[in-house]
DNA sequence: TCAATTCATTCACCTAGGTTAAGTAATTGA
DNA sequence: TCAATTACTTAACCTAGGTGAATGAATTGA
């Protein structure tokens, strides 16, 4: 499987796009390989690349006021990272990217991004879908935080994401649940209870 | 004051956009006057216009699958209002723009819209500032909902939109702060209570 | 390889906010 | 204008999830 096939088929998933505008848009990123652990940026910092994750995990959270973090959310292959906000404001970011496992990024600086928009019709059809799709999908999470438990949370992203169960800590699962882990321990024992019977 | 004296002096707070072309604006609007208790769109149908709201005051909410409503804004004026995601997919909306008092309302289709941001430069630009803003609000939101208390989120209303207070019933403020009215009255009455001695 | 760290679980106890229900005040509309 | 509706408050009780602390299991790294 060449490098950019991910992408290709990725991106034909919402838009159709030929194997050399896909091809320019890969060679035109910088092929960019983080280790576990390491930070693609930091709070604070300038979050410089809007990336797409062609292997590994990250986790993108937040600190509020009493230094707790707060994920928003996991990014494993095919998905999009980078904090939009910080990249076009040129202000820095609140928030820290980083990577759960070793990952390899494709990624594009906010000139280069735009070139790629103004010259693939394609992709920038599918970036203004994309975007259109984030921006529902953060205000469902809203009202989800808002009016659903933290079981029904939890058995939702079991079912939309299983994946990341096998791939991340289960206090990450917690935090992007927006509960404690010992509450995540709870439910899970709960569940597992009433199911035994 | 002229009709069009609160857009142009709304939009100068964000970009440089002359009279003449926040006349050409207005006038391509249509003039909405919704009565109080109207709807400008109920969930299932489309969301077919934005619009700016030149006087009065509304909601924009949402059912949840126990029949619950859910404030997730409220208007006054200066504000946008439409469902962007029902506007630019022509897919039936899951909200309710409901008005609050009589509301006088200068709409756009899309393609007006659209028409208006290709004529209008410092338009765009001025909507495109303002997407990335409520995308950046949207998830403060969402934040504030998942680490603070009612009480804060109370406060912090009270700080930054006293204005609504006046205008808007109280159980209509819980409704948006994500508790119940009694809740509402409850925190209420505690901060009294401790500003007493 | 094994000591140190990080993770997950469990439990007892606490607290913010929900629930139910009642009573009063304020608005609304024929 | 006054009956009906809608809003607001209070209070007793309930529950989901937080807190703190203890224990053991799994990972990590020199």
């Amino acid at each position: 499987m060449s490098d950019v096939y991910r992408l290709y088929k990725h991106l034909n998933h919402t838009v159709t796009i030929s194997e050399s505008d896909t091809f320019k848009l890969y060679s035109h990123a910088k092929i960019y390989h983080l280790k576990k652990k390491e930070f693609l940026f930091m709070e604070g910092e300038l979050a410089k690349y809007v990336g797409f994750v062609n292997k590994g995990c990250l986790r993108y959270y937040r600190l509020d006021d009493k230094g707790e973090e707060h994920i928003i959310y996991f990014a494993t292959e095919e998905w999009w990272i980078g904090d939009l906000s910080s990249f076009y404001s040129g202000k820095p970011s609140l928030f820290n990217l980083h990577a759960l496992e070793d990952c390899e990024l494709f990624l594009y600086t906010k000139e280069l991004f735009e070139l790629m928009r103004a010259q693939i019709p394609a992709f920038d059809q599918y970036v203004k879908i994309r975007h259109a799709k984030a921006t529902d999908a953060r205000l469902e999470t809203m009202m989800s935080q808002r009016y659903e438990s933290a079981e029904s949370r939890y058995l939702k992203l079991l079912q939309g994401f299983p994946d990341i169960f096998q791939r991340v800590p289960q206090h990450y699962i917690a935090s992007f649940l927006g509960i404690k882990p010992q509450s995540l321990s709870r439910i899970r024992k709960n569940l597992a209870d009433r199911k035994r019977e």
